[in-house]
DNA sequence: TATCATTTGTTCGTATGTATC
DNA sequence: CGATACATACGAACAAATGAT
């Protein structure tokens, strides 16, 4: 047994010497750390200090642990999947996403009505309780099997200038900017990004491993006027996508942003 | 006690019990949640399933536990902080950035030497072990208290073509866009962001608490030619900020995406 | 300042269930 | 079927942080 002594906690302690080794490389990425029976006797501690252990390295994402199988070091490559936060016009007015066409629906798109939450409202510069058309997607990459939840939401003052879109509010997102642009406006984009732990129908349903967070998107839709005409929420595993984006330097003189 | 029964583990009903008691308005954000002692009675299970189903709801980020006190409704409010990723260029040909100036550095830059990784080495478009300048910053934003570890990392290359930058490594960003422009650059930058666990280290500089994710945003600086000419690494606590950008449609003919 | 009750943290022990091979 | 490995559950004791007395 190799004796432990530093700091803090037993398990913690066991916790530090099992993650020095795997970041030393002593466990490469995808091989099997050793059974809790094992580490009990090399660390000369008792079965719930191994597991305190593993259950602390677990929530640090560096270990995946199977039933029946062991504790496999997690391999931390590059994300199979870029989402690249683009938008292109083609010279027919049409728009393309990267992605956009990549995507397969596992389920057929549910549309419904709902109403404006806190955060929703927020983005939409509405008030709470507003109504809105809805439409949830889930998608699956099939190169990588990566899912994704996909929600469109649609107010009603904007479905109203385009009578489609509230007979057929499951209509594609490259489409819907095209019908707007007919309708004569002139589209910008903002974004905005967050990554928090997933509720566990999110895990659930987005297929995640331990400790994997979900980055959370929501893209606004600004008509020539600025006003928010269409807000859309992405949902998926930090484990395997990255986001991307571009930026241009504005040329407007500076404004600053302190309070 | 209300004798639970559906799904699985006891604690796994137990979390289950609590979660739904949370969602519910039982235990409004920021009120207490019973204690272990109360829970074992309400629910009838022993001490190690209540710890157990504690530890669940703590790695959903859905309660926060302070030792000797109690576990605590995690408030779920909008972030403090909102980072613009966006960059203004003065009609002097300087640039600013929303939030570049509101920033505090809690100690002095770090400037060292390094190699590229395969991470860092990708972004800038160079092999491995290329040789580089870095500079390691700790920010404060005053407002809200959160902290950010800032890194940026400049290859030789770039840094023979601006004397001051070899010399000067700890320059602020603004600057040194500045100077990349005067030695007849047109920039553009490309941030790609990722979120996951934190690692201990990174968990005690930020500050951050049980169940937060780290948000890491690499942003690339090209030049003229397209080129990687710096990369700059921002990681902070998702708990706190969000990230914001914008989009503008491009007017190239469609690119396909797929392979 | 010191003590105490409350509450969570850590560590041991033990037994049994379930997944994998 | 058996061997191995992780999952769940109970019990018990002491340590450490917190807040009130």
């Amino acid at each position: 047994m190799s004796e432990i002594q530093r700091p803090g906690a037993l398990y913690q302690q066991v916790a530090a010497a099992i993650r020095e080794a795997i970041l030393a490389g002593e466990f490469p990425p995808d091989s099997l750390v050793p059974s809790e029976a094992q580490l009990m006797a090399r660390y000369g501690v008792s079965r719930p200090t191994v597991r305190n252990a593993i259950a602390a390295l677990r929530s640090e994402g560096l270990i995946d642990v199977r039933h029946g199988k062991g504790s496999f070091v997690r391999s931390s490559g590059q994300p199979a999947l870029t989402l690249e936060r683009r938008i292109t016009r083609t010279t027919e007015g049409t728009f393309v996403m990267p992605g956009g066409d990549v995507w397969d629906e596992a389920e057929e798109p549910a549309a419904y009505r709902t109403r404006t939450t806190k955060d929703t409202g927020r983005l939409l510069q509405l008030g709470a309780e507003e109504a809105l058309f809805g439409c949830d997607r889930l998608l699956i990459d099939p190169g990588s099997g990566t899912r994704a939840m996909h929600r469109t939401l649609i107010p009603f003052t904007t479905a109203e200038a385009i009578p489609t879109l509230a007979e057929e509010p499951s209509t594609h997102l490259a489409a819907i900017y095209g019908l707007l642009t007919q309708d004569g406006q002139k589209l910008t984009w903002s974004e905005t990004v967050r990554a928090r732990m997933p509720l566990p129908d999110e895990r659930t349903t987005l297929r995640l491993p331990d400790a994997i967070p979900v980055l959370h998107l929501a893209r606004v839709t600004h008509g020539t006027d600025g006003r928010p005409l269409i807000l859309e929420e992405l949902r998926t595993g930090a484990d395997r996508a990255e986001l991307a984006y571009r930026i241009t330097a504005d040329k407007q003189p500076a404004r600053r942003a302190r309070a």
